[in-house]
DNA sequence: GGTCTTCTGTACGCTACCGTACATAAGAGA
DNA sequence: TCTCTTATGTACGGTAGCGTACAGAAGACC
């Protein structure tokens, strides 16, 4: 009975992360969205209750990809559990996902709520984190070192704008990870 | 012959570095800075040519602060190298310059002539980093290691939401900074 | 093809903010 | 105290964005 929608729920939250991690929080406009959708705003107040509506579905969005996704895909393939931890790693950092988390990082400094999400996830991430380090360290001490540096450096990198002389950025960070795996 | 201003030049740009630590450029408002302060906007135009340039001269003031006064200060107090640079740190992440630091590699995410900006200024921090971590190792590629997990974990930090359980975040900060320190 | 449901376009009011123009108040100096 | 200078207040026009109301279009199903 009702027409295709040409333009889904699910199409507004892609171009609503799409803006989160290019301009964050301030960047998801409704009209913009609209805009670069090729349609008026007209529909979307037929899917969310407003902006902030939008902008707390971008967040279970953001939060469903980076936990539920990331464990299913992860469990399916099978594996050892080190190269489980390798996986989830990799599907985590993710050039689309990453982007949206740092969006997410950013929003959570000015936002308690945002913070309280951001935390529950990345103590999930940290969680594997250990698991993965305590496989060749044994002091407690250092593994949690070790998993503060691992995880500041996973993030910290794309907000330090530094040259390293004779080396690609690549190359120094690999340094660095090098550095925290060995025994 | 003036009248002495109740608002000079200084408070506004007292009052921009505030907005901009709290809440990133976007909370940089001519009119929210003047409530702020207690007057109208009246008086700002006469100080600043409109609301980018207040933008340009609060990266001014950040940049000047985090190098010339930090250098000068760190001079001032003489000393060994070591002890200089070990000062340096330590002014540099005052936590009043840090979170307009912090503001500002946000900023610089989306706007590429600050991210030059603050290219140059956290390269001339990541020299003093080396020096300081040359002086007791001596490979190159773990001099640069290190220096980029310091940076990164100084800077990180910031960004990641995790708990540690058992310790103060500050405690597993501590244990991470004494891994890159070890011999 | 007709009908009915639902998406979408259009138009509107509202608010926040920028920047300008000008009047006014308030201090400095005579 | 009078004058002169300048910061500030007030008022305005313009733009961007949110949210609402409603009309029209366009499919789905008979």
């Amino acid at each position: 009975m009702p027409p295709t929608a040409r333009t889904p729920r699910s199409r507004w939250i892609e171009a609503g992360l799409d803006a989160l991690s290019r301009g964050g929080p301030e960047a998801v406009r409704v009209e913009a969205l609209a805009a670069r959708l090729g349609v008026t705003k007209g529909g979307f107040y037929g899917y969310f209750d407003g902006r902030p509506a939008l902008l707390a579905e971008l967040l279970d969005e953001w939060e469903r990809r980076c936990t539920d996704d990331v464990l299913a895909r992860v469990e399916a393939e099978g594996g050892g559990p080190v190269e489980k931890i390798r996986r989830a790693g990799l599907l985590t950092f993710t050039e689309e996902v990453h982007r949206i988390d740092l969006a997410v990082r950013e929003w959570a400094r000015r936002d308690p709520e945002v913070a309280a999400r951001l935390r529950r996830v990345d103590n999930t991430r940290m969680d594997f984190l250990r698991s993965m380090f305590a496989a060749f360290v044994d002091d407690p001490d250092e593994v949690e070192a070790r998993c503060t540096l691992a995880f500041a450096l996973a993030i910290g990198r794309h907000f330090v704008a530094v040259d390293h002389p004779g080396r690609t950025r690549l190359e120094a960070v690999g340094l660095a990870g090098e550095f925290l795996f060995r025994p």
